[in-house]
DNA sequence: AGAAAAACTGAAAACGTTTTCAGTTTCTTA
DNA sequence: TAAGAAACTGAAAACGTTTTCAGTTTTTCT
């Protein structure tokens, strides 16, 4: 069943059914409701490799996600697809892990699959405009994170949250309720995380509290995966005590420490407060729940896909979209007293 | 960048450049290593429309995913697409809701993408040979259950646990420890879901240690998601406090569970037991952590395109892989003491 | 009524592969 | 060493669309 036999079945050319089908304009409407007819009587479906092939692109867009196993990014991909679908395109995804790079591994998905765009999700985008460059399609990060003395934001479309005024707003929540000695829960810096700007919120909210930076109190996971922050976390407490919150950069680490602190014989708030970043559906029910800055996981997806469909049908330049998250008070606050443990 | 660019720059004709790329055996080594080369050199990726439209199929699969949201599904489809990009092919996905069924909405996905195969997930295949009929394609249930009184499993591929049997010895579990009083813990039923198999093993398991249902004891949520199941448990607790374990037919809803236990004062395992089916990444981290049968998530998802890929290369017939799971011992599990509440 | 403009239509050439079939080499074997 | 077989190679036809360009109608205007 092809546009031969629907062309053959209403009378009128092939040019005519393409026409009818892609909605040009000159078509006599009689033509056009015959033609309409036609298909919807052979139950006609158009060939997709066919017209990709014809148009040289094809209506899907690629999504590259570093880290596809964090609950975070889980949502935001959900969201991400379900807009795509909505806009009648479709989406492939492909995920990375920490030896690969987002450009090189999207360029050769946009080679292979003729994609239309890409979106980048997760992990942190930290490419020269010569990397870019290789990019033949519009994209847009979605993603946590640029990094410091890397490419300018204003050279791309993204999505974000400002990851270093976040960490040092959620810092600024520990301190103002009297916490002195904060830790932090890191996923290491070497594998394009989005650590190094929350660091730096981090270490600017000590400062600004006159507080220095104690080295013994960063707690760098191997990953962002909850294995190996519970890890970190378990392995810190066995060396130190010394401490009355924790900020953890995403919720799924902030899980982790939860236990961990448990286990470790700490109360959660009493002995140890703890915040982190992220919103996801999870942490509202870890005991206690735990308070998070939560981002909009829902439109960051949806207008990460609305803002790439713009740029690629209405020609628009790069967008820039900041989204803020939103406190969700849970139970793992309180002001620090005098610690059980000391050194 | 066509295959004929490459033909000219290495000196032999675009029939032998696809074979190169098609790996038949009709090449000679030299001209073959040749051939790669200049592949290598000229970074040349095959434009997939083409190739597909010249095999009158795509090299897609589609996987259709009921409850997307849930934490375990999420997983399975992680495994599912990672397997299918190893082996070359690519993967689209669509989530649907509870007033989709699976069969027209793969149907019409296969049509509109040319599919070459699909993978349902997640939700409960209870479909009549007509229906399936519709489906041109062949296709793998990785997906929890089919129901009594549907079309026999063997009538199709799957990759699926014994969702029965599986319920059946986590009842008995609890009744090994000395629990009578069991509640349950289900996603509704209406929407298609699995409940309806663990449901009757736990009825069994009940039955064949001489206790008789107790309708009080069935926690019916609105649906799988983790917000229903709080929810449930909550009103339930208000109601009803003769009981001493709780069956939770997935983790998700288990550790909602474990919440509203906690938030209604009742001590998980001294005053209410706890187990599940799942074995999601989380449910190691809750306090305590959740004593659950763990799925072989990775396994289920790369089976299933294992299992497709080989009907559709080898023309294999449809093909029924029942996997195991293992208890995961965590802490919610203890012997039933007397009630602190009675009715 | 005739000419120019507008509206519509279709033939044919792309798009970049795979595959068929007919050839050309190179190897075996008697 | 000749002949037949095996191994290899390439020209050309498909795959099913979209798009360009050259018509052909129909309308509009004087």
């Amino acid at each position: 069943m092809t546009i031969k036999d629907v062309a053959e079945y209403s009378g009128v050319s092939i040019t005519t059914i393409s026409r009818v089908l892609n909605n040009h304009p000159d078509v006599r409407e009689e033509v056009r409701a015959k033609v309409l007819k036609a298909i919807e009587e052979l139950h006609y479906v158009p060939n997709s490799s066919a017209r990709d092939l014809s148009k040289t692109q094809t209506d899907t867009i690629g999504v590259v996600v570093r880290g596809a196993g964090n609950p975070f990014l889980n949502s935001v991909l959900r969201s991400i697809e379900t807009a795509v679908r909505k806009a009648n395109y479709s989406m492939v995804m492909c995920q990375i892990g920490s030896s690969e790079d987002e450009i090189s591994e999207g360029a050769s998905l946009v080679r292979s699959k003729r994609l239309k765009g890409l979106i980048f999700l997760g992990g942190r985008f930290d490419y020269t405009p010569e990397q870019i460059a290789t990019l033949s399609v519009p994209f847009v990060c979605c993603t946590y994170t640029n990094s410091f003395g890397s490419l300018n934001r204003k050279a791309y479309s993204s999505v974000y949250i400002d990851d270093y005024a976040e960490a040092f707003r959620s810092v600024k929540t520990l301190t103002n309720l009297g916490h002195k000695k904060i830790a932090v829960l890191l996923g290491t810096t070497c594998d394009r995380s989005i650590s190094e700007l929350r660091f730096k919120g981090y270490c600017d909210a000590l400062e600004s509290e006159g507080i220095s930076l104690d080295k013994n109190l960063i707690i760098e996971a191997k990953s962002f995966h909850i294995d190996d922050a519970f890890k970190a976390v378990e392995n810190f407490l066995k060396k130190n005590k010394d401490f009355t919150a924790i900020f953890s950069i995403a919720d799924a680490m902030g899980i982790a420490a939860i236990k961990a602190l448990y286990n470790a014989g700490l109360k959660v708030p009493e002995d140890c407060s703890l915040i982190s970043i992220d919103g996801i559906e999870v942490s509202k029910y870890t005991i206690p729940t735990l308070t998070t800055f939560v981002q909009p996981i829902e439109k960051m997806g949806r207008y990460a896909v609305e803002i790439l469909l713009d740029v690629l049908n209405n020609n628009r330049g790069n967008c820039q979209l900041k989204v803020e998250t939103l406190l969700r008070e849970g139970g793992t606050l309180a002001k620090p007293k005098n610690l059980i443990f000391t050194p």
